[in-house]
DNA sequence: AACGCGGGGTT
DNA sequence: AACCCAGCGTT
């Protein structure tokens, strides 16, 4: 079965059959097809499909991606996660106006170059937009061949990116690597599945390794488990007449680019007591008089690699000789919606405007 | 080579 | 709760 031309043939005929009608399949436009792969880095098509419609419709153009302000980019892109994609997107898209008189690069070398794309996107993007003969190597690939061939090299290894890589590169179609790009996703996602996949109904039945040896689901091998972190943040929603104060988060930690509130974070969740205790609450609020409104909930939300846990403390100034929290953003809360805020903070507002009519 | 980086669906 | 998703950049 070491044989590419019935594996790519095989995988290529089953596509036929088994086509997903996708917004981005229906265009040779490398910006289009850039911005798609950028966008599901990571990300289920049904995650990350009205974003790209989103994007095409505010973005026709790179030129027009290109003149917007990063705040717009991260606003449209909330929710989304993984925030370095959008600033990579952007800043790629003012490369590409600005030092390609806004045209994309048109073979593999010069796409690998640029910030944001990697090996996969690359792959992706040259042979969907210009049907050149890299082969993809993305999540749906692994788990593909490493069954299909049996192989148990780990596929987060330097060995194992490099062995599949080289796998991938010969199974393919050379005459029609956009189609054998796309066939081999498509059967990842659809037919050979992370969990319980159709193997019954599988054309590679009598061919696949892993089946024939009951090791479906030993394979792909992983090496990583990673552990999550616990973090405690006390958020302060501090009001002052009709505006609040807002943090842009610049510091090299999650969500880099969005904006919260000022922020008191310790390693366990502290009592309101310890709170006013706390040398950055007083660094706040010394000569100030304030007023704690209202103390949320607690929230927690999941990242792939910690749980945030968030309090919100919403507090009234109603007198300040201090200027230390002036060096945040004084927003008006009518005009909060413009910002892009992470999911937990999301949470929060959505809690008080149901509750509190707060807007 | 190892780690950090979101959010959500599926099992 | 664990796993995984059209991965990439940094250290």
């Amino acid at each position: 079965m070491k044989d590419s031309f019935l594996f790519s043939s095989l995988i290529i005929n089953w596509s036929t059959k088994n086509d997903r009608l996708l917004p981005w399949k229906q265009t040779n436009d490398p910006y289009k097809i850039w911005l798609s792969e950028i966008i599901l880095q990571q990300t289920r098509i049904d995650q990350g499909t009205p974003y790209y419609l989103k994007f095409i419709t505010e973005f026709p153009t790179v030129n027009d991606l290109a003149k917007a302000d990063e705040d717009e980019v991260l606003k449209l892109w909330q929710g989304l996660g993984y925030y370095s994609r959008a600033r990579n997107l952007h800043f790629t898209a003012k490369y590409i106006a600005n030092e390609l008189n806004g045209v994309f690069p048109t073979n593999h070398k010069d796409i690998l170059k640029l910030k944001g794309i990697g090996d996969y996107t690359a792959a992706a993007i040259a042979s969907f937009a210009y049907g050149l003969p890299h082969a993809v190597v993305d999540g749906n690939v692994y788990r593909v061949l490493s069954r299909v061939f049996g192989i148990e090299t780990p596929i987060d290894s330097t060995q194992g990116k490099k062995e599949f890589s080289q796998l991938a590169s010969e199974l393919l179609d050379y005459k029609r690597p956009a189609a054998n790009n796309q066939a081999i996703m498509d059967f990842g996602a659809l037919q050979c599945t992370p969990k319980s996949p159709d193997c019954e109904n599988c054309p590679l039945k009598d061919f696949c390794i892993a089946f024939n040896t009951k090791k479906i689901d030993q394979l792909p091998v992983k090496q990583k488990k990673l552990i999550k972190k616990n973090r405690y943040f006390h958020y302060l929603v501090i009001n002052i007449d009709e505006s609040v104060f807002l943090n842009k988060r610049n510091t090299k930690d999650i969500w880099q680019g969005l904006y919260d509130f000022p922020l008191i974070e310790h390693s366990s969740l502290l009592s309101t007591e310890e709170l006013k205790d706390h040398p950055e609450w007083k660094a706040y609020f010394e000569g100030t008089n304030i007023e704690i409104t209202s103390i949320s909930k607690p929230f927690k939300q999941t990242l792939s690699h910690q749980y945030i846990h968030a309090v919100f403390y919403e507090i009234m100034i109603k007198k300040t000789s201090n200027n230390s929290i002036l060096t945040h953003n004084k927003v008006r809360r009518a005009a909060i919606d413009q910002f892009a805020f992470p999911k937990i903070i999301t949470w929060f507002l959505s809690d008080k405007t149901l509750y509190l009519g707060f807007k």
